[in-house]
DNA sequence: CCGGATCCGTTTCGATACTG
DNA sequence: CAGTATCGAAACGGATCCGG
């Protein structure tokens, strides 16, 4: 499950908000509808990822990191460093790097908690509120 | 560049002694030679690994990781702590992994170093000495 | 509409045999 | 020893269709 396809999803899931399917198909990237379906399945078989019931909509699905999922946080941003160095990165993704840079634990540890956070909110919908 | 063979390839060359063609193939998930040659292709022109001459015979090449390779050290540490941790990792590997855990910065220190010391003992052939 | 599944032409991979 | 050549198998990707 090491390949480009779902290192991009793991990437989305981490750093951008994107958790579902129709997310995961915006990225710049272009993912074949059927290629992210294949990967998102190995990645729940991996226990990498999870699904989750959309609290708004019956026809939407969320799709989470587990807390494997959550411990490669540490792997995605040493590539990210590394990428950083030797590869031009998207604008919008260099203040994160510069927080990285700044405070790799901190940022590792806030990245955990904020995991928790959301799982709390994602659950009780934002109408209902 | 970021596929199975080329990242097994970059283990080899920091974690094993590895640094021939011959050595990667012994490898034991067994690369094809065409994809081993077409991936120290591509390593090469990423400028990840570089050519050298083996100083015993002219019908060998040394690989060798360049500054740009070394500074994946990092991201290959990460991923064997998270394999540590949710797969099985081969009892040869574990008494590094041990040493990552416990300085992880002194470990990608030493490595660095290491390639340095490596540059100047693979100059002279042993046999010149 | 959203989340997939299916079909199909094209590309890439990889095992083996072979060459300098 | 360090690679190419060949060729079947697998993966990819685009378009399209299906179910809730």
């Amino acid at each position: 499950m090491g390949d480009k396809w779902s290192l991009l999803i793991i990437r989305d899931l981490m750093f951008s908000k994107s958790c579902t399917y129709g997310d995961f198909l915006k990225s710049p990237e272009g993912i074949a509808t059927n290629i992210l379906a294949s990967r998102l399945q190995v990645l729940e078989e991996c226990k990498i990822i999870e699904k989750l019931d959309h609290p708004d909509s019956k026809a939407k699905v969320l799709y989470r990191l587990t807390r494997k999922g959550v411990d490669l946080v540490p792997i995605l941003l040493e590539i990210n460093l590394w990428a950083d160095k030797y590869l031009s990165i998207p604008d919008e993704r260099k203040a994160m790097v510069k927080e990285m840079k700044r405070d790799k634990l901190g940022f590792i540890k806030a990245m955990a908690k904020n995991w928790k956070l959301e799982a709390l909110v994602v659950a009780p919908s934002p109408k209902a509120i």
